[in-house]
DNA sequence: GACGCATATTTGTCTGACTATATCAATCGG
DNA sequence: CCGATTGATATAGTCAGACAAATATGCGTC
């Protein structure tokens, strides 16, 4: 079937000779302001300054504009169902080339977000069918504030899997993580959850006590937990309720773990996530 | 620079009206040989028969070219570290353009699964940068048999979240979330687990009992407790150890959370799922 | 030995064309 | 009058070849 291309080849390329003629034409006198657009623009801001999640294509444009498109998606300017327009216009529109948009369009694909059939054209999928458990997109999320479900929701997850992850690491750590943990938890003593070094030992110390698990499914939620983690920590700073300082609950997760204690590992850790939750909840119901 | 394209606009339409017509003309007769040297080739096989998940781009090049390349990732031709062929060798070596072959590259790096620098290449990441609670990514894990000890992961994490799960859902669920199930459950009794259409409502059940939490992060995992779900079916089956009807405790299960009562459904879904687990292991110690 | 610079290699972006596919409408046969 | 077949059409998918940007590497200079 390429084969025809072949013989249409004469005519064809006799079109392409006289579009190429009439186009070039038309270049020659680009005359018209070629005012200082810059760059394409836009959406280049790519990965703001506060993002907490790896982001993984960052200046690529083909990066930067899934993660607008992702943004706008979860943000509900494309709802469920809505069609986008068709590939040229839109890569027109954006003054980017096809292929960066379709390369886009392949990244949200690829997490559940939109789906492309020919001639229907790139439709947003129902929102269940979306990962929100991929790191990139849990970033996505929190660009526009997340709703409070939302929020509640991740940390009842964090309620079922963590303590339940911690008394498995008490039974499972290597000495090397228990090492990893100590220092973060010894980090967080010294700078406190205000400072930005702080707040990073904290998602260090959650993030080995999964992967402490040695289970690899577990561990894939390192990112989710992390989310929440960070989001308790910015929720409290942004009301200065102090609460109660939560560093003296790692320690005695950390104190559990490193003596193989399991169920009070589980219990601790629990307590410190209803804490957290507790928290958060205060903070976000008289608000809203 | 774009806004040529709007001058241009009229004139490049009139040609697009006028090739398409010379190309009906030529299309009409299409004549010579249309050799069998049918498809591209070889990865077009796709998406194989038994795929109990959701393939995204089944026909389509690039996603049938990320599938295999994520095939072969997860089963340890390339391992973390090493560098794919670049671009150019890759898509020709396999005879496909360089643009399907970078689609798909986006999709695996949109798994964490890739990461691609210039100069540098595409390397494969640290097995712990995969998003392996991605439906497809699950799904290729599955192409090959995956090692035991990530079953028995899968199996944990069911076992944390799947009675939590089950104890939320008995307070949340909604009118037409009891009938689903309830329909799923009748279907399993008739049909069931050897059947195709009763792992299919096997599936469905716990589908919409992770649903019926009313908790998006949790809902997401549904796809992994599908997995494990329908592995412990096929572990089942091909040693023909019977062992012991699920079934009923499915029933268990759904009456409880038709009723509203959390605790009770949080321990039959704990007992449901150890037995799964206890199946499971059975048939995988000796074969090993 | 350290630093800056050129260079080569690889991904990233662009452009324009052609192919495949699926919806929709119209047509034809029953 | 209805159903199936066909054709038209719009859209994503694939292709080819070029150029741009980025960056590790090695060289040369200080």
């Amino acid at each position: 079937m390429r084969r025809k291309a072949q013989i249409t080849g004469l005519i064809k390329n006799n079109f392409v000779k006289y579009q190429r003629k009439c186009h070039a034409l038309i270049m020659r006198k680009p005359t018209l302001t070629d005012n200082k657009t810059q760059h394409p623009l836009t959406f280049t801001p790519a990965t703001g300054g506060h993002d907490m999640f790896r982001a993984a294509f960052q200046g690529r444009l083909h990066g930067a504009l899934a993660h607008n498109l992702g943004v706008q998606i979860l943000g509900g300017v494309y709802k469920s169902g809505d069609i986008l327009p068709n590939e040229i216009d839109s890569s027109e529109s954006l003054d980017i080339s096809r292929s960066a948009y379709r390369e886009a369009i392949r990244i949200l694909a690829s997490k559940g977000m939109v789906e492309s059939r020919p001639k229907i054209g790139t439709r947003v999928t129902e929102r269940d069918r979306w990962n929100i458990l991929d790191p990139e997109v849990l970033g996505w999320m929190f660009e526009t504030e997340p709703s409070e479900d939302f929020i509640k929701g991740l940390f009842e997850l964090r309620l079922i899997t963590e303590p339940a992850a911690a008394a498995l690491a008490a039974e499972r750590r290597t000495t090397d993580q228990i090492e990893r943990m100590r220092k973060a938890l010894e980090v967080m003593e010294a700078e406190t959850l205000a400072s930005e070094a702080g707040r990073m030992a904290d998602l260090e110390f959650h993030h080995t006590l999964m992967f402490a698990t040695h289970n690899e499914a577990l561990a894939s939620l390192s990112t989710t937990i992390g989310a929440a983690v960070s989001w308790t920590t910015r929720y409290k700073q942004r009301h200065q309720s102090l609460s109660r300082d939560p560093i003296p609950d790692h320690a005695r997760v950390f104190e559990a773990i490193e003596r193989g204690d399991a169920s009070a590992a589980r219990w601790c850790m629990e307590s410190l996530v209803r804490m957290a939750l507790e928290d958060t909840q205060k903070s976000m119901s008289p608000q809203t």
